[in-house]
DNA sequence: ATCAAATTTTTTGATTATCAAAATATTTTT
DNA sequence: AAAAATATTTTGATAATCAAAAAATTTGAT
């Protein structure tokens, strides 16, 4: 194959199936209940202070009423907390519970994982080419924006 | 940035508005009344014989009640045309269009752009440690698989 | 040659993700 | 105090998906 080849292969075929794979990889045993857009909902409100509706649904680019409802199931099992603010009650806070963290932190060793098996056998300077060339590939995306 | 933070972002975040991105990319004035579904699952019939259902669903990964729905939509729109065998009237053969073709060129200049955006400042050398490193990544993936 | 089994596709019924717009609750501004 | 603004949820709609049932046709076994 070609380099072009090579890159096409892997920039569309693989970017098409990723999500696939990602979610086949990360609803194990343990977390059988969720999806993938679950866990990503999930490494959004994150490990810090509870975060408002608007703020997540911001990050995943949904609409908050999108949001509302995978909050309405991601609360019923287990993973997200859910309150009212007591300074504006206008506003609901989620926030991770236990379980939540532990998904969140399963997620994340995927992704430790994945950035482990693309830098392997790169050497410093080969490394910054990789960098290099990701940066161009998003910096064409973000033109699309 | 450091090598690990610019790679979490790309494999990470970009990969996750991948589709996104390629949606408002691909879905322009000429081609409004498809989505980037579409545009795959019309790439995946090519411009080759026609093919049956149980092929494009194959290389759709998805099962062939799912595609009867996106084709139908598709055949109403112009862009596919559907016709029984006639060597096996079971079988069901999808092809192209003009219409189907002309969207799958504009598909397919999309991906040139995004291949051509890696590979720019690159030299030979570089172009091979970059698909090295995305081979890797393939492999990481196809493990999962 | 006939009938049962296998194959290919479509249909059905359900779930999930999504949006825009309407409704609700609360706070801020006038 | 009333009006306007803000944050969220609810509603009603569409699209993508699956598994299982149904329909049409071909293949294979006796």
């Amino acid at each position: 194959m070609s380099n072009y080849e090579v890159l096409h292969d892997i920039l569309v075929r693989l970017f098409q199936e990723i999500l696939d794979i990602e979610s086949k990889a990360l609803i194990t045993s343990d977390f059988k209940d969720i999806s993938v857009n679950d866990m990503h909902i999930i490494e959004a409100i994150g490990e810090n202070e509870p975060k408002n509706m608007s703020t997540v649904a911001k990050i995943m680019s949904v609409t908050v009423g999108t949001l509302t409802i995978a909050i309405n199931s991601l609360v019923k099992k287990g993973y997200v907390h859910r309150e009212r603010s007591e300074e504006d009650r206008r506003v609901v806070l989620i926030s991770l519970t236990e379980k939540g963290r532990k998904a969140n932190a399963h997620h994340r060793r995927f992704h430790d994982g994945m950035i482990q098996a693309v830098l392997k056998d790169l050497d410093e300077d080969q490394q910054k080419v990789l960098v290099k060339s990701l940066m161009n590939l998003r910096e064409f995306f973000d033109a699309y924006r």
